[in-house]
DNA sequence: CTGTTAGCGCTTTCAG
DNA sequence: CTGAAAGCGCTAACAG
């Protein structure tokens, strides 16, 4: 084994070398590896075969510098732990790959302040364009600011006009709400996420909205709000299903349908039979567990693709009109929802 | 609202401009924002007010040309979506962070054609290392040769030498076995992927190790070897029940688990009371059915911790010694498990 | 403590 | 079709 164990390894091979190895000037190396511009067969053959056998890779650096743009794209999204994001994720990669990009992601937590770390991150590597899950309005100005494109997906925040992708929120949280109130229950709980963002304020107008056309006057003690990753999440869950004794939850996102699924569990309660529940977006363990969760699907993988073309498009045509594409989130109807629990004590 | 719509911006602002803004030459200001060498406070305080005013963000890739080096590490894992390997990029991520370094992460399907690719892409970034779950032999020699320090995580495939993070999947798989057969199991299936990977072959040989405990012979028939995204993985296992009539499975990794807890959902089949099941890598939703999932917990977040710092370790000191971490990875008893039910129809 | 100088490796006019 | 030359933005000697 004569390799070393990577460290001062000896000159990286550059364009130089692999142009003087097969005779030419590096001008003439660089359009025959890059493929731009005219260059004789032969020479461009005996370049390719250099290239192969110095084992050439280009310095994306040097390239980037020169041309100042590269090929990457940035994205950053809240979680890169949870299903949702990560489907995105793939959606993005996919589409992009595919037109030759390269995809950088980083996870900002929900941080206002880790979010604009990760931009400035792409501001500093120029990438192409920046893909964001938007947690505070500054990042996509910043971005815009040193010219390189946004387009926000799942949610809009920026104060500058940018491309989109998003969901009907407020249709699938109303069709969610319907789809209880319809079956009965008078008392749905709301687990919404504390944050100022058009997907939350979308959902729980969803939830308002579908009170009002059942002509029912919504309670406010049935709207919990929680903060991202908060500790007592399901304390909170708790002390509500103990104080209002709501027949039905409505969780806004995956990670809250999670905690009410355990706190649901814990306390041995029977879905649906004692507490419908029904989640804002589907992932795997909604259909693992057992009775099967009612869902609003949300098209994860082709909300990515479509934020990634509308990046695209905009790479072509920096100037083309700015784009909001809102995609259809549907109700899954499965096992947790049923009618409420006959009444025992009330009058 | 002034703002482009992002696209051909005023030319960058460079450190030029911040120089020339502070009255100072460029190599004071490159001393004065990138903190080495020394600058005048009066200077330094001129300057940074300089960059902060204009929006200065320093060109990466100017300075990973010059510098030969970038500030990000590469890591590279089989599927993004699973839980396992973003555990394990988030532990990454973490120490990586805490010593300014910045993680871009490629995922590779499990495609060795896919792993060279990236593996090309962090050269070419001239990456400051690479942290990988290999799939093929060839990456990390390629990393090598160009002198990128290369850490594997969860397996060791390498064909040169170096540092490494993994669990010890044979006692693991050990444990889990002899959970079950000390159960009274005496038929018990394994799941497996089919790779030639070491963590695999370590799952492998601590059921059969378990088994030569026991004094039993393994049956080779109940060993199913299912390829990673085979779209008939849940048919293969009706088939093993059918045929093979398993009263207890241990699926192997955490894909095959879920294969596996469909399949049994699907036949109405009790767990434990007519399966036993075990899976190899603890992930939520296995905690989230019921019954809870007997599991061999692997400390993702802690391998992804550790190899970080290995490289990091390797980066302050190119030449010691290749050190491989091995971390346990222990049995963690819940419900899915009981003894095999009573047999009924052989004599 | 500060400025001058010289590239890092690549692409891109612009002549030939 | 090919080469010479210049420079992207930054840093690192090395003098001052």
């Amino acid at each position: 084994m004569t390799e070393a164990l990577a460290g001062a390894a000896r000159r990286a091979v550059t364009l130089a070398d692999i142009a003087r190895e097969a005779g030419t000037s590096p001008s003439t190396a660089s359009r025959a590896l890059s493929g731009r511009g005219y260059v004789s067969p032969a020479a461009r053959d005996r370049l390719l075969t250099a290239a192969d056998r110095l084992g050439y890779v280009p310095n994306a650096s040097a390239r980037t510098l020169k041309q100042r743009t590269s090929r990457v794209v940035g994205v950053v999204v809240s979680d890169l732990g949870n299903r949702f994001y990560a489907r995105l994720a793939a959606g993005i990669e996919q589409t992009l790959r595919e037109a030759g990009y390269q995809m950088v992601i980083i996870g900002d937590n929900s941080a206002s302040r880790e979010e604009i770390d990760a931009v400035r991150t792409f501001v500093a590597m120029r990438a192409a364009g920046v893909i964001m899950t938007p947690v505070g309005p500054e990042a996509a100005g910043l971005l815009s600011r040193h010219g390189v494109p946004v387009v926000e997906v799942d949610r809009r925040l920026a104060g500058v006009p940018c491309d989109a992708v998003i969901v009907d929120n407020e249709r699938g949280a109303r069709d969610a709400t319907a789809h209880l109130l319809a079956a009965g229950h008078r008392r749905v709980a709301l687990l919404v996420a504390a944050t100022d963002w058009t997907s939350d304020a979308g959902r729980l107008r969803g939830y308002l909205a579908a009170h009002a056309d059942a002509g029912l006057p919504p309670d406010e003690r049935l709207i919990v709000r929680v903060r991202f990753q908060a500790p007592d999440a399901e304390h909170r869950i708790a002390a509500l299903l103990d104080v209002e004794q709501p027949t039905a939850i409505f969780a806004a996102n995956n990670a809250l349908a999670e905690h009410a699924w355990r706190v649901l569990r814990h306390r041995r309660l029977r879905v649906p039979e004692d507490v419908s529940l029904v989640a804002f977006d589907d992932v795997p363990w909604m259909e693992l567990v057992d009775p099967a969760l009612t869902v609003v699907a949300q098209p994860a993988l082709e909300m990515g693709r479509r934020a990634a073309s509308l990046l695209l498009r905009r790479t072509a045509d920096p100037a083309c009109l700015p784009r909001v594409e809102c995609l259809h989130a549907g109700l899954v109807v499965r096992e947790s929802t049923g009618p409420p629990p006959q009444q025992e004590k009330s009058a």
